[in-house]
DNA sequence: ATTATCTATAGATCTATAGATAATGC
DNA sequence: ATTATCTATAGATCTATAGATAATGC
């Protein structure tokens, strides 16, 4: 661990106090090292997205970035480092609009809320979608641990929450699993193969749009008592 | 198209007798040939799946067809040739459950059935899912021309069918193509996030047989009149 | 004669570092 | 003094080819 870190005259970045034992050369961050440690991030992003992580170069992302590649090295350990970042803070985004699932509201509308706002980041932040499916597609070599520590309980906690919702009568019995398992499914799939619905749906914008109907239909009539 | 083939011996292998001119060079493929192809393509199929395109390389492959690295180019052009290949080969396997999509059958049975087909597949087959998600989350730079080509018109063909079965009143309407869409997220979603199902239901292959007996709900609620 | 395979290596591409220099903050 | 940036390049990795040799089919 400490290793990943040598070298990092800003590593206090995104890490709690307890996270590690405290160094002298610890200082926060000037506004020039978040500045450009932002824009490799986002150019990052861009190049990881679309050629995934090993047909990526460092050369294409200091270029999008406009920094040079030594520089890139400056602010980053390495390749993998800034992979690693993105994902890390990619997985908080990503995990939202389940975290904010209630199991106060009503259940219908709370999740069909879940599949819109989830449909909506797949419109809106397609990179994300991208350069996670392309992790878990390869078996999430960097992220297994991140699934197992920060989803996976999540996951449970909120299949009982549906759980009960059926037990109580005021949803149809389905396996909650599979629910959000679909859920995710048909929303990321308007990210992750937009090339394919792009071609299937003529470039027709207005048959985008009908995706967020016809998923309401389908989750209104799997789920109505 | 010529410059693909030059210097490939056996280049009649796949093709149809009309598809180019013929060559006085043209020969059929010997028995070795077959299954040296065979075996490099097989072996590319778990490379390329598990690493992408980029993230592949002649060395893997190699060693997982138990060939030399040359010996590799000589069956073919490089590594390029090899994924296209693959690509080719595999749309017509991954069409297939669609096209017996049986316009004369019971409207709910053949949809089902398709969906059933499509779910085993992601079970039997989940490098061929993997390798065509990967293509497609890059933009399908090697595989757009056969999309519009080959897959557009089966899946135009289909909405039609669908949609003829909605007018008619046979199943509940809905934009047949997000229905498609749909289907295809579902079910494949079981083999190209297989990394992430197998965290979240705990390894328990009994979780896993849950997921035919969801979709029939899903679709059967959504489609019945 | 033709087909198949191997060793050796050229040439391109990529990650990362060395080492010098410029800019910035006390 | 410390932080930020650049040029030049080392070193590793990869695709592909050259050229020689072995195996196979008339």
């Amino acid at each position: 661990m400490l290793g990943l870190l040598k070298a990092l005259p800003f590593f206090a970045a995104g890490r709690e106090p307890e996270d590690l034992l405290t160094v002298s050369t610890d200082r926060k961050p000037s506004r020039i090292q978040m500045r450009n440690r932002r824009r490799i991030l986002d150019a990052a992003l861009e190049v990881f997205s679309q050629h995934g992580y090993r047909g990526a170069t460092l050369d294409q992302i200091a270029e999008s970035a406009g920094l040079s590649k030594p520089n890139i090295l400056y602010y980053f350990e390495g390749k993998e480092e800034i992979h690693i970042t993105l994902l890390n803070q990619l997985m908080e985004t990503w995990l939202d609009p389940l975290v904010t699932l209630d199991p106060q509201g009503d259940p219908l509308t709370e999740i069909l809320n879940y599949v819109h706002r989830k449909l909506d980041m797949a419109h809106e932040f397609p990179r994300e979608s991208r350069l996670f499916a392309g992790e878990i597609l390869q078996g999430a070599p960097r992220m297994a641990p991140h699934l197992q520590a920060g989803l996976q309980p999540l996951f449970d906690e909120k299949c009982d929450v549906i759980q009960k919702w059926m037990d109580a009568g005021h949803l149809n019995s389905v396996d909650p699993r599979h629910l959000i398992f679909s859920i995710w499914a048909t929303t990321q799939h308007y990210a992750d193969f937009a090339a394919q619905v792009r071609v299937l749906l003529h470039d027709d914008p207005g048959a985008q749009a009908g995706a967020a109907e016809y998923l309401t239909a389908l989750f209104t009539r799997l789920l109505k008592p």
